[in-house]
DNA sequence: ATGGCAATGTTTCATTGA
């Protein structure tokens, strides 16, 4: 079983790109963020005749966050948002196919550490620790997946010094980060040899693929059950190189279950 | 020290993202 995750920043945009992906990479789960799409507008009919069902959960312009499965493999018990957390953002969906929970999260970005959006940040992340310890409870089988904008390590930073305190490197959202993995969740990349420098996002100014510059802020995190299980996880750059492309890559874990 | 790129919308620039 594979189960990916990828930000496409903007569905709308790259249809034709998940279309693309999926018929060459035809995972049994994809989690997408910031499809930036209402409901009425999601391409229910383009995944249908793609051979994929879909649950999902948007607003106009911003987040939007959608969970594809297999025709075959329907999504079960779906959840929108994070229960008894206010929040008018759609970041958050999760559902259960073939025995797994899945949580495909869209964490907000923070804009920088001295406003409001970074103390938003925070709370949310706080917020679906305390979710996803409820989750745990009833699903041994848990993956929780997505954009969560945050760099764990210096080495899924470019260039950690000058990205010290910086927002998606700042300690506070890395402690929150490590939080959540201490509720019983690895990562599911670093359970396996990797390549160094490897990064999911890429600022689209200053060449910033070219030349290397990104950061890991996309994630697979696994409860144990899954952990046992997992046999891969790879970051999709090739991606990246297409033309119009996100600025996020696809990530793409495989169980054996 | 600054802007740079991309997507969006009651658009022709401002806002947001990361």
């Amino acid at each position: 079983m594979k189960i990916a995750t990828w930000n496409v920043n903007s569905l709308k945009i790259r249809l034709p790109h998940v279309l693309d992906w999926l018929a060459r990479h035809p995972v049994e789960v994809l989690a997408l963020q910031e499809t930036k799409l209402t409901d009425d507008r999601f391409p229910v009919a383009d995944f249908e005749a793609a051979g994929y069902r879909a649950d999902f959960i948007g607003q106009k312009t911003y987040n939007g966050v959608a969970i594809l499965t297999k025709r075959a493999m329907p999504a079960t018990d779906v959840v929108f948002d994070i229960p008894g957390f206010e929040d008018d953002q759609k970041r958050v969906i999760t559902a259960t196919v073939a025995g797994v929970r899945v949580v495909c999260v869209y964490v907000p970005n923070g804009q920088s550490v001295e406003s409001d959006k970074y103390r938003y940040k925070l709370a949310f992340m706080q917020a679906l620790r305390d979710r996803l310890v409820v989750e745990s409870k009833t699903h041994p089988k848990l993956v929780v997946l997505g954009d969560y904008n945050v760099a764990p390590e210096d080495r899924d930073v470019h260039d950690p010094r000058q990205w010290e305190g910086q927002v998606l490197f700042s300690i506070p959202e890395r402690d929150a980060l490590k939080a959540i993995a201490a509720i019983g969740l690895a990562d599911a990349f670093r359970l396996f040899e990797q390549p160094a420098k490897s990064f999911t996002w890429w600022d689209y100014r200053m060449l910033g693929f070219q030349k290397g510059r990104g950061l890991r802020i996309d994630h697979i995190l696994v409860s144990d059950a899954l952990k046992q299980a997992c046999t891969a996880c790879t970051i999709d750059r090739d991606e990246r190189k297409k033309a119009q492309p996100s600025d996020h890559a696809p990530v793409i874990a495989t169980f054996e279950l």
